[in-house]
DNA sequence: CTGAAAGCGCTAACAT
DNA sequence: ATGTTAGCGCTTTCAG
């Protein structure tokens, strides 16, 4: 049933009965209720959503890329906060959410088709690598975009943290409770999808943007406590989930020189990490201290509950949500913006057990 | 820049260049590579979308319906559980997830007009009510749909559980322990926003089939334990958050007759009332216990870790998806289906005080 | 292997 | 207040 089949039955032109849609102020009352009515009878269900974008060029719709299979972004609440902020101000908007389907290719990365193939106004791409095709692709559409996460793009706006501060900050807490120490479990480097300890070179060439410059921001610290970088065992999981962030840890721990405390990238990383240790007999803080990232709740309740470094994933997707909005409206809206983050300090980190050993018990 | 151009600037049909993306079979490779390079060059990204999407009367795109605001399902960890096994099976038929935005009207309800103008090739509809004029505008659109957690409509396919049965199993759980005065904390009963105690008329005529039919299990229960119904306080949440449990608690815990244990239609609704217990100086499940719904990871580890159905969302999620897709694709899939349920018990539960005094010291 | 014709359903711009 | 014309960008069908 098409509005030109409504038009012919009712014995109007299709302007009349496109008009009744989109435009009640050109139409008698009388006529407009004639015509639903006739829409009704007919099983017409309104102006077809896809003949009307191909005619407006507009398609109401705002697509989210995301670096990782979709399913994984339900599995990370930092994404999940983000999807909820992002989604009431698009909602807001009345603009709807495409979630792009990009099944990933043999290299790891997502298919760049994607993009391509998204009926969409705008993007918001989360969460991706520097060199993904999927980022080229989707910013070569030349619709307005905005990038989180992201290392600034000439003309594309951007929300993120300064992640490199705000690890340096993580570390230079463990350091300051007098850590000698440390071990690092990183997100992924590149999406290649490897597991492991990762050597200099490969820190250096990250393509996340995120993971490098938290990477940095460790090395920064560690550096000015005059303590050798390249001692640090940086493990490098291809994702952020208890289970990695675990198994990472089981690989730290059981090394020669043991870390006495781990940074880790995520606050779901650091809970595997938690998990390991209670396995291991470890306690922490007392045998082994822990920093995540995020401040998700779970952290909070964890036990013990995470020192970790907090920002707003809720607030970041509003205002990726805002940014974009205001982009496709062509009015001024809020420009690139880096949002504050904070250190939280809870119980999962304490001075090493050696000084616990001499500040608390062995006295002359 | 469109296909068209393209086409003229090689000299070649816009057929041919169609081809080069849709049937590479059709085609010299040669001349495929030259189509390629021409379209770079000229900054053509492959077919528009929406053209594709009108001539072919296919978006690959599904939709998925719910019944707040968009936002909400990213707070209730069982919708996003749902979300992750549906866009597991989405992104796996390579369709892309559209959040239909649905503005919420004065009525309470969502925006009818919402179903009509999303571009999909079909509905998964979760969560919704009977009556819900979205609901029956997502129908009328005649397009493939499935509906999750709602009764059957003839010919339309759904998931769901059993909820009568299984909200009679936690009632009779509790029944078991000794438990006479019994609360219960549902949440909508139908779209108006109301909160506070349902009386018997407005708990029959709910509009939203899951909390009618928990309702209906646990009567049966309490029934069939001589215990009277209507002495037994429901309030009504217009919402499943822990904060909306934790005013529920307040209002059943400061009544006269003060139940000696709680069932919560979900884990967040019982999350909150377990808070609200502590704020009280009630140990549970010394003085009171809870049941949840749902078994979210965060019941597990609450303190107590909760009493709670089992049902497996992401399940439903992932069979939602393949019964869409089947249906898409004109397959024989998975047919309706109701999911099995579980009772785990686990530490807010106990007898009631009374006789817990009883069989604990009280022996002559 | 390549192309011509036709039309998917709609609405902006311009009449009347 | 209503109608006419044109064309958004693409691909199905059929012919070479």
């Amino acid at each position: 049933m098409t509005l030109a089949r409504v038009a012919g039955e009712l014995g109007v032109s299709a302007m009349t009965v496109s008009n009744a849609y989109n435009r009640p102020d050109r139409l008698s009352g009388a006529l407009r209720e004639r015509v639903f009515e006739t829409a009704d009878r007919l099983g017409y269900n309104g102006p077809d959503p896809v003949g009307r974008s191909l005619r407006r060029q507009r398609t109401d719709v705002v697509g989210v890329l995301y670096s990782n299979p979709l399913s994984y972004a339900f599995d990370d609440p930092a994404a999940v906060s983000f999807l909820r902020g992002l989604s009431a101000v698009t909602e807001g908007a009345d603009l709807g959410l495409l979630l792009v389907p990009a099944a990933s290719g043999s290299s790891g990365g997502r298919d760049p088709r994607a993009a391509a193939q998204a009926a969409v106004d705008g993007f918001v791409v989360y969460s991706m690598s520097d060199e993904e095709p999927l980022l080229a692709a989707a910013l070569g559409r030349d619709l307005p975009a905005v990038v989180v996460d992201q290392p600034f793009r000439e003309g594309v706006p951007f929300v993120g943290i300064d992640d490199e501060a705000a690890a340096r900050e993580a570390a230079g807490h463990l350091l300051e409770l007098g850590h000698e120490r440390l071990g690092v479990v990183s997100f992924a480097l590149s999406p290649d999808g490897r597991e492991g300890v990762a050597d200099l070179g490969r820190q250096g060439g990250a393509a996340f943007h995120v993971s490098r410059s938290r990477l940095r921001g460790y090395r920064g610290a560690i550096e000015d406590a005059d303590l050798p970088w390249p001692e640090v065992p940086v493990y490098e999981c291809p994702g952020s989930t208890a289970a990695l962030g675990h198994r990472a840890a089981g690989a730290l721990l059981s090394l020669q020189q043991r870390p006495t405390a781990i940074l880790a990238s995520s606050d779901q990383l650091a809970l595997g990490v938690l998990a390991a240790a209670e396995e291991l007999g470890l306690s922490v803080p007392g045998d082994l201290s822990v920093v995540g990232f995020d401040d998700v709740p779970q952290g909070a309740v964890a036990d013990p509950p995470l020192t970790t470094v907090r920002q707003d994933h809720d607030e970041k997707g509003s205002l990726a949500g805002r940014m974009l909005v205001s982009l496709l409206r062509g009015e001024d809206g809020p420009g690139p913006r880096r949002l504050p983050t904070r250190l939280v300090v809870r119980a999962s980190t304490a001075p090493p057990p050696r000084l616990r050993a001499a500040t608390g018990g062995a006295l002359p």
